[in-house]
DNA sequence: TGTACATCAGTGAACGCGCGTTCACTGATGTAC
DNA sequence: TGTACATCAGTGAACGCGCGTTCACTGATGTAC
């Protein structure tokens, strides 16, 4: 018996790409667990193997949990670029199209959107995670100083719209993803992209509304 | 031997005001452990009393999260009434003061403050939780109508104000305490008050800047 | 191409631990008379 | 004021469970010759 698992085929007694599948089941473990009901028994079950091996892939659950971390901020990085890419334009509509991806990603995967965002679990220092996570931040740095024309992290006015806009995104995010915009549900039901825009809308740096 | 706890007196054997202990009890074990290492045992622990005692005042876990989760939203709600009382005046210095006091809260509970918005274990149909939790966002709901002049939440741009305003504070809430602001560290230190205070200027509904 | 052998990646039994829950109990308190 | 008794709010032992971790093992693979 053989089955494929990415690239590699199991063999009966080697898996083959147990990593991967591992990096595959902790994702839907912690979607169907959340963060506090997540286990590497768990894990190992769902890759069908014995609960002992995955200690020859990750030292520990903390370990499984920073390489699934990787994993969920180099998907967030590339959602934010591609949602960019579909709607090239002016500097206003990158960082509208960048807000929409960081949402989209949240809505999408919100089991690895809290585990970047709101657990302790997974080890920020390494390297792998906290790459994509920078590069994630440096989208919206890159957006908020081409719409003022200046390097915006050199002033506080700059450091202002960036902290905005993030907080914005994060916190819109959160509330979609904990349910809690349900005087909202009308027009999210109506038109999500655009009740979500008329917010992202709302703190474009430099922009003049009424 | 005797002890205050609250109103009441331990006598030795009983406890005299076991429910109001073991909330703060609770309280304690949520900061120190986080939603993931919290027990039932450790807060009677921490309590001082059996393992089986809390079993007399809640039902389980969830059903003291519950009361937890209620004690948290009632000193949220206070917190932002309370900074609004503190710096009367127009209706734009009002949403200021509750966004202040969503974000003051926010910092002094953090873990509070998770397990309100970032738990699934309390129960959000609990009446003594859901009630200072919608009177909290009514707060917001009335400072946005006085600043538009209107029922806010008749009109698509009247939500949209509310949700923007909503999702800056809960945003820049969560990444405050996810320290994930390392490059606002220096105007935080300098000034965290002026530095909110910047953000909110941002999404003052009707306000106009450049 | 065949054989010997080292290494790798699994298995499954066993361990100690802390968890929630149950249960018979007991000490303290409140009430009726 | 005293006594009897019901009720309340604790104790502590016991339970079964799932957890992470360890360990001797074994099957499969890769390499040297």
């Amino acid at each position: 018996m053989t089955e494929e698992t990415g690239q590699r085929v199991r063999s009966g007694y080697h898996h083959g790409g147990l990593r991967e599948a591992l990096l595959l089941a902790a994702e839907q473990e912690l979607i169907e667990k959340g963060i506090e009901g997540f286990t590497l028994r768990g894990v190992a079950k769902r890759a069908g193997v014995s609960h002992a091996a995955p200690a020859h892939h990750f030292r520990d659950t903390s370990d499984l949990l920073t390489a699934l971390a990787a994993v969920a901020a180099t998907r967030f990085r590339d959602t934010m670029k591609q949602r960019q890419a579909k709607s090239p334009g002016d500097a206003r509509s990158q960082f509208i199209a960048s807000g929409q991806g960081y949402i989209e990603f949240a809505l999408d995967n919100p089991a690895l959107f809290g585990l970047m965002f709101g657990s302790r679990r997974p080890d920020f220092s390494s390297e792998e995670f906290s790459r994509p996570s920078f590069e994630s931040f440096m989208v919206l740095v890159k957006d908020v100083a081409d719409l003022r024309g200046d390097n915006a992290l050199d002033h506080v006015e700059g450091r202002a719209d960036i902290l905005t806009a993030w907080s914005l995104v994060h916190g819109l995010a959160n509330l979609l993803i904990a349910g809690r915009l349900r005087f909202l549900e009308a027009d999210l039901k109506a038109d999500r992209d655009g009740t979500i825009l008329r917010a992202l809308e709302r703190v474009v740096p430099g922009d003049r509304r009424g």
